[in-house]
DNA sequence: TGGGGTACTGAACAGGCGTATAGTTGGCTG
DNA sequence: CAGCCAACTATACGCCTGTTCAGTACCCCA
């Protein structure tokens, strides 16, 4: 398939024509999503003939599929770059753009809810990432112990890439923007460490809604529906 | 084409065929986006033609709209009821579906990514809501004084709302549904309700953040690059 | 020097889309 | 009863889409 003559598939400076229309279908995907983007518009922005979008990808959805790829990629790598540097809680930190290369966190905020196999396999990492992060937090007295760590994981994950999803709230709320320059977030990170460090809510409401989730003080049930009234405990998410 | 209105909206709706219209298009703009979603497509659910979904609301996007604030309108009156009995922390818990009408959550988290202004007043409220809610509470002293109570609301909204538009994330990692039945979010209400009551971080970690991004310890800058080590300190969002 | 393969273009095709339009039905009102 | 208007259908139009195809320019290897 793809003979790539210069053999150093490392990040060359002059860019493939293939190299630069998958990145144009990145930009124009995390603008304007993946289902609005023709390839006609992509070939523009390159100067190049629908037709040979095609003769490089084979299909639209296919050039999503890579794009998918190269930007999942992209994140690894940078991940790998931020662990070694030393890793913070937020695992959109690490990724928020350079202004180098394609729009990751634009790209990934679209394509985060429309179900590629990619990014949901991207997700699962991230959730891991900070299982591992938070148990090492713990370990060292940095962070609460949790119950349920995992879920913890899951859900500290899922919400920072929740409100990355909901950027444009964010900044039409606030006036900042999430995917850019993390010098200017103080609205949205301020409050939000607020939230994480002191708390909101009393620690009995917490043992409450354990145990309305939780029938008898050990483990339980998962799949088995309690006739519980746990109706009106539903109340944190 | 009944125009026999029973008033009684339960088990029985018999909705004039612009209203089946627009409830079969909600379904639809829920399950496959907007976009994916054809005029034709939806009259066949109802079993009209495509015409006469253009000729009840003019065009697909007025459509749209008129989805947008049907939604917006049903919630508004969820809002209302919930707030009468008792409002809880979580916005959404109000809004799961009761099976009955069109699947607003699932609506809303489709909509959310792509920016209707009706959708976008919905959140402006719900995040009024929350501050009205979160200084309710801190006055008879269930949650947590804010040194910013809008930024906590803002940021509590959108998490919830995150979580909301990521729920495929959340019923791929944990096997349950955020849009779906209450009682099974133990998995997901358990470790958030931890985070929110017990805390991740220790509080002085808020303050090196809150000190990092207001000028008033050191200094003042917003607009100019100042060559601060403050890029590590975005830990957190 | 010739041959082959790859990059690439421009035109064309089939299909689906939103929408306009003309026409049909049927109940209400004068 | 006639007349009218709203609900509704069937058809067709123009546009845009993803994709195909034949053909051209260029570089590498024998």
């Amino acid at each position: 398939m793809s003979s790539a003559p210069p053999s150093s598939q490392e990040t060359t400076p002059d860019l493939t024509a293939r190299a630069r229309i998958r990145d144009a279908a990145i930009t124009r995907f995390a603008d304007a999503g993946v289902d609005a983007t023709s390839i006609r518009a992509i070939a523009a922005d390159v100067g190049v003939s629908a037709g040979l979008v095609i003769h490089h990808f084979g299909s639209k959805d296919a050039l999503r599929v890579a794009c998918d790829q190269h930007v999942a990629a992209l994140v690894r790598d940078r991940k790998q770059r931020a662990a070694a540097a030393g890793a913070g809680l937020d695992p959109v930190a690490a990724l928020r753009d350079a202004g180098d290369g394609p729009p990751l966190l634009r790209y990934l905020a679209r394509t985060l809810v429309d179900g590629s196999p990619h990014v949901a396999e991207l997700v699962d990492e991230l959730v891991e990432d900070a299982v591992d992060y938070l148990e090492q937090g713990v370990a060292t007295g940095l962070i609460t112990p949790s119950d349920d760590p995992r879920g913890r994981a899951v859900v500290l994950t899922l919400w920072s890439l929740g409100s990355l999803v909901l950027h444009e709230h964010v900044n039409r709320i606030l006036g900042i923007d999430l995917t850019g320059d993390p010098r200017q977030l103080g609205a949205w990170a301020v409050p939000a460490s607020e939230v994480l460090a002191k708390g909101v809510l009393p620690v009995e409401l917490y043992a409450r809604v354990r145990d309305a989730f939780d029938p008898n003080g050990s483990d339980g049930q998962d799949t088995s529906p309690s006739p519980r009234r746990a109706d009106r405990e539903d109340n944190e998410r």
